[in-house]
DNA sequence: ACTTGCCATGTTAACGATAACATAAGCAAA
DNA sequence: TTTGCTTATGTTATCGTTAACATGGCAAGT
């Protein structure tokens, strides 16, 4: 073979099998009709000669990438993980292809991308949150596909929602634990908007808080997102010197929650004896630590599951007779454990 | 406007500015030849169109995607997630996009994904591992793109390679508690040859103890991966039943270093006092933890970035002179902490 | 035998950008 | 003034696939 001949397209698979290209096209569609004999004799053909189907033409000329944009904060982040994680298995028979970005917790990153994925030609679009700059808002609603936004409930949507309160989650800890008898309950994190997420926890937190008769000022920074547990620890720290009597503290996170009971051991103050503590989102270490960790399950995975269903479902159907966005509600799950 | 008209395309800015689409599609790449005046006016007539740059039909025209091919094991894995952000961190100025796949530490779904990118025409493209099928292999090789194995040395490399040894790393740490005067060592995980760096890694502890001297059959299965937190405390409770007299666990990750760390604890069992830990990939929690972690950072981020900068390198020469595959090492450092 | 209709396949043109080449204008050097 | 070179822009054809339409053959229905 002459070396370094150009890639193989389908004439040439189309001349080796002895066929027009066009049935070379529909050999490798799964629903178009060829005859079992002429497929096989191309897919020899395309085997020999090394040809890899090139999506790209495929896309223009269809007008359909196969592709699904989805941009989450941070790609170390195992919550947000897994919702993708869940939203690939869902789509897994759908032939679409995801296109995953991740903004830092910074809006205008955000715009960013989502300038650079439309340019892709997206079918679909599942951004996470509900907050975004003017320009992001036109640029999805212009867009002309389904946009999606996740793990937040936005008072004005611009599409499609999969979602839910974080502040009302942190609601039915404060509740927890004043069920227990706590009254001096302080959290941790959430003070910087651009954690969006975060920054609804700590609002919930106080509204919560307020309901109950209880001053909600016990409140420490975490500093700028992610809050990890090195974070949690030191907030911890200052927690416990600027209010020594606290009773609880609910963590904006697991991780932070985690730093925090570490900050407590090593202080030899016994978690939940002498303070409780509460964390979110059910990251395997709440489950594994020692005392394992009270924390309000948000369904990540339930979140990208159901995100890929809506997604698949909308797609299925001719933009034309699309049904009317949906907001599609996710229950978190306060989980007592061992740490209060 | 009337709605539902077609999107726009590059004609339709040109008319609405009085150009040629040639001109148009100069003004939208960075260092083409256009008057600042005639730009202003093509990007005043694109905003006012609502028009957003076609990169399907750019790419098949030009035969050029921008997209590198990623593929990892696993998304929720905080160290595979620190070298894709390295990456990505390390590429942010020059225009590639990353298609970021996941094979759930398995070879035939890497094959599938590897067949469904090349089918986009990526310029490059990075595998973790040295473990392929045979077609796998095939198709790297055909390509013409690219090649970057990670995250491993394989013998007989596809094209470049950004990696280390898991056995060598291991063995570090194998040194280290036989220089503490430890003898009777375990090692938990990495019993499944489809978790290669898991497997290697065991190898690596058989191969240390031998070179000691040291019996190295004190060898407790993780099971299939991602091996996590509750595996590896089901690990070290059966490592403690065959062998109770064990001073010392190597364990596959962090995770089930944590994991072991905690059965211990639960059981009562002093770490380090009666028994050593040990672990692997340096995450948070191995820094977090009580007592600490001692691990091996494989600097995660450092492949990442090592790789961005080598992948963008080649690509910035035309495929013709490209140097010759490169193989570039990564050097693991044990941590020593105070499980050990 | 003659529609009717389906199935497998072929023909033509187009998706929307841009590479490659062409040209006009401007300006410096000879 | 002429030549040469650069800069800004235009023209034409094309990237590789497939939508849309066309066709021939063969089976079933009347």
């Amino acid at each position: 073979m002459t070396r370094s001949a150009k890639t193989p397209t389908m004439i040439d698979v189309a001349q080796r099998a002895g066929v027009s290209p066009m049935t070379v096209s529909r050999a490798f569609k799964r629903d178009a009709s060829v005859s079992d004999d002429t497929r096989r004799k191309i897919h020899a053909a395309a085997e020999a000669l090394g040809y890899v189907f090139d999506s790209t033409a495929s896309n223009l000329r269809s007008q359909k990438t196969g592709f699904l944009a989805v941009i989450i904060p941070s790609l170390n982040n195992a919550n947000f993980a897994d919702t993708v994680g869940a939203m690939t298995t869902q789509l897994r028979d759908s032939d679409l292809q995801i296109l995953l970005g991740y903004t830092d917790y910074d809006i205008e990153e955000e715009e960013r991308l989502v300038e650079q994925f439309l340019r892709r030609r997206p079918e679909a679009i599942v951004v996470t949150g509900g907050k975004h700059t003017g320009r992001t808002r036109r640029l999805l609603q212009n867009a002309g596909i389904p946009v999606v936004e996740t793990w937040d409930l936005p008072e004005d949507p611009i599409d499609n929602v999969v979602g839910f309160s974080n502040a009302a989650a942190v609601g039915q800890m404060v509740d927890h634990f004043v069920a227990r008898g706590l009254t001096r309950i302080g959290f941790i994190g959430g003070d910087e908007a651009s954690d969006t997420r975060g920054f609804d926890r700590r609002r919930g937190f106080v509204a919560a808080m307020r309901a109950h008769g209880l001053t909600a000022d016990r409140l420490i920074a975490g500093g700028p997102p992610p809050v990890m547990m090195r974070e949690g620890a030191q907030a911890m720290a200052d927690m416990l010197t600027r209010w020594p009597d606290v009773q609880a503290a609910i963590c904006v996170s697991d991780l932070s929650g985690f730093g925090a009971l570490t900050e407590c051991q090593r202080r030899g103050i016994a978690v939940p004896g002498d303070i409780s503590i509460g964390g979110f989102g059910a990251y395997d270490i709440s489950a594994q630590c020692l005392p394992t960790l009270t924390t309000i399950d948000a369904f990540s995975s339930e979140i990208g599951r159901a995100t890929g269903q809506l997604v698949d479902e909308l797609l299925r159907n001719p933009a034309r007779d699309r049904p009317a966005p949906q907001r599609i509600m996710v229950h978190p799950r306060l989980v007592v454990r061992g740490s209060g």
